[in-house]
RNA sequence: GGGGCUGUGGUGUAGCUUGGUCUAUCAUCUCGGGUUUGGGACCCGAGGACCUCGGUUCGAAUCCGGGCAGCCCCA
């Protein structure tokens, strides 16, 4: 009999139960908190979200970035300054009471950080001189969401990370956007080993307040798109909103260009669970595991000399292994092997080592990859050298295994019947020709959405977008295709 | 935003239709003891639960309503 510690259902069959249960069995979340849309962040899963704002931040460090940190609040009257960032006011947590005290004045949890920031950065930049200027904060942000929610998903509290940019020059700020691109690249795409495609979104979709939005959207194993981080071009808006001005060479004050780029760490999270994991769990890429090697030790009670040999190995092992840097642990507790085999599984432990009276006689370790289903002889003496082998070849798998399903969910079509037959049967990306992503083609992008039971345009590639070959049509209203878009079921 | 479902020890559950030996089932779990360990061992003992507020009733885990929380499907 099977206890109930494993995850009981397989990824491709149940994807929505897959993810629960992994979330609540490998010790990522805790969703007993109490209160709709906050949860809490367990250490196990806690430690990989570290990982991927270490990641973020020494990446955009490399850019001259600085930290800074803003509070929790944002005044009313900033909330609302700019008219379409507004739009985030009606979804915001009011605090409006101190003890039994009205306030005041009210403020808002922060849902994201332009409309706290930009009033100081108004008080900071008198001179072009004093720009460029790249800042960013790690922080969690809050908003009432209406929709159903699920844990790295979609939260009322989740965690967030943003830089925030400032520039005497529109062409500057266009350079950012490119930068942040290559920040995706490098932390999404090679730390992380998630595929993403980079999309420049359709006109009538960006984000409140900007002039241009950028996202690298990925593929859950559902088939459905997240979206991973995004990148405005925040133009003069908010600097005509909110007064950042600086005086130029010319002796004139101007509005100051402004960028700022905003990857959702619970939607990368997402990603790492749904996109690595598999049926016995979690599979996390080695240098973000809690636990990079995992010993267990084999021993019997009737060989007590031999034991005693086994767990003194174990024991050299695991501080060898330790002084050279690698996060490893020599599992003694009183469960079988068997079952700490499953269970460091289920937590997606990178290397297992297995020692048992064999091993101790033979100076050899069996070792086992968490992505492959056999188990390795090594010399005693060559685990050291392997160890660092075998753990980039995890990498490589996990990453392959990621580019595969993500290649081969992507597809084309002509035609707005085989489009929806696409969708239904695949969902994943799915690249048509389509008339506009300027305001003009919002009204193609409803049809395309209410013929498709939902599914989203998700906008051109960037930055280099591709042909469209000349005699193309729009596959909703048959004029002359100008892009080529990608289409796909969202979250 | 629309629809549906659910809430019983830490976890998964039985019981709910037809209210009453429910002093609440089983497994897991935790603790103590024994025994065992090459892919989820076993035995003995102990511990631990009816989401919340209100209503109906002689009597509510069970029926009704509000709240809170979770899940699923669809936009």
């Amino acid at each position: 009999m099977k206890r109930e510690l494993g995850i009981t259902v397989k990824k491709d069959e149940n994807f929505s139960e897959w993810y629960s249960q992994v979330v609540q069995k490998a010790e990522l979340a805790d969703i007993r908190f109490g209160i709709q849309g906050f949860i809490v962040h367990r250490p196990w899963g806690f430690f990989i979200i570290r990982k991927i704002y270490e990641y973020l931040e020494e990446e955009v460090e490399k850019q001259c970035h600085l930290p800074y940190l803003f509070p929790v609040a944002v005044k009313e009257d900033d909330l609302k300054r700019e008219k379409d960032h507004a739009g985030f006011t009606p979804n915001v947590f009011w605090i409006s009471e101190a003890g039994e005290k009205k306030l005041e004045e009210r403020f808002a949890l922060r849902p994201t950080g332009e409309a706290q920031i930009y009033p100081l950065y108004s008080l900071w930049f008198r001179s072009y001189k004093d720009l460029p200027f790249k800042g960013y904060q790690s922080r969690i942000s809050a908003f009432r969401n209406e929709m159903t929610t699920r844990p790295f998903l979609r939260g009322r509290e989740f965690l967030f990370f943003e830089t925030h940019n400032v520039f005497n020059r529109h062409e500057e700020a266009l350079e950012q956007i490119k930068e942040d691109l290559d920040t995706c690249k490098k932390v999404i795409g090679e730390k992380i080993k998630l595929p993403f495609l980079y999309f420049k979104r359709p006109e009538w979709d960006k984000f409140s307040g900007a002039d241009d939005t950028y996202t690298p959207d990925t593929l859950m194993p559902d088939g459905k798109r997240n979206q991973l981080a995004s990148t405005h071009d925040l133009g003069q808006n908010f600097s005509k909103a909110f007064n950042i001005k600086v005086k130029g060479k010319d002796e004139k004050e101007q509005f100051v260009w402004q960028t700022c780029f905003g990857p959702g760490i619970w939607r990368i999270m997402a990603a790492l669970i749904g996109i690595h994991g598999d049926n016995n769990g979690l599979v996390i890429p080695s240098d973000m595991s809690p636990l990079q090697i995992i010993i267990i030790p084999i021993t019997f009670s009737n060989k007590e000399a031999e034991s005693k040999k086994v767990i003194e190995l174990c024991r050299k092992i695991e501080s060898s292994l330790k002084k050279i840097g690698y996060r490893t642990k020599f599992d003694d507790s009183e469960d079988t092997p068997g079952f700490k085999h499953n269970k460091w599984e289920l937590f997606g432990v990178p290397i297992r080592v297995e020692i048992g009276p064999k091993e101790a006689k033979n100076k050899t370790v069996s070792l086992a990859l968490r992505t492959e289903n056999k188990k390795r002889q090594l010399k005693l003496s060559n685990l050291e050298k392997e160890i660092k082998k075998l753990l980039s070849k995890l990498d490589k798998d996990i990453e392959s295994k990621a580019n595969e399903y993500f290649k081969n969910n992507t597809r084309n079509s002509n035609s707005l019947k085989d489009l929806k037959e696409l969708i239904k049967k695949y969902k994943g990306f799915i690249k048509v020709p389509f008339c506009s992503v300027k305001n003009d083609g919002e009204k193609c992008a409803d049809i395309l959405k209410a013929e498709t039971d939902g599914a989203y345009v998700c906008g051109t590639l960037y930055p280099k977008e591709e042909k469209v070959s000349p005699n193309s049509k729009c596959i909703i209203c048959n004029k002359k295709a100008e892009h080529t878009v990608y289409v796909a079921k969202s979250y």
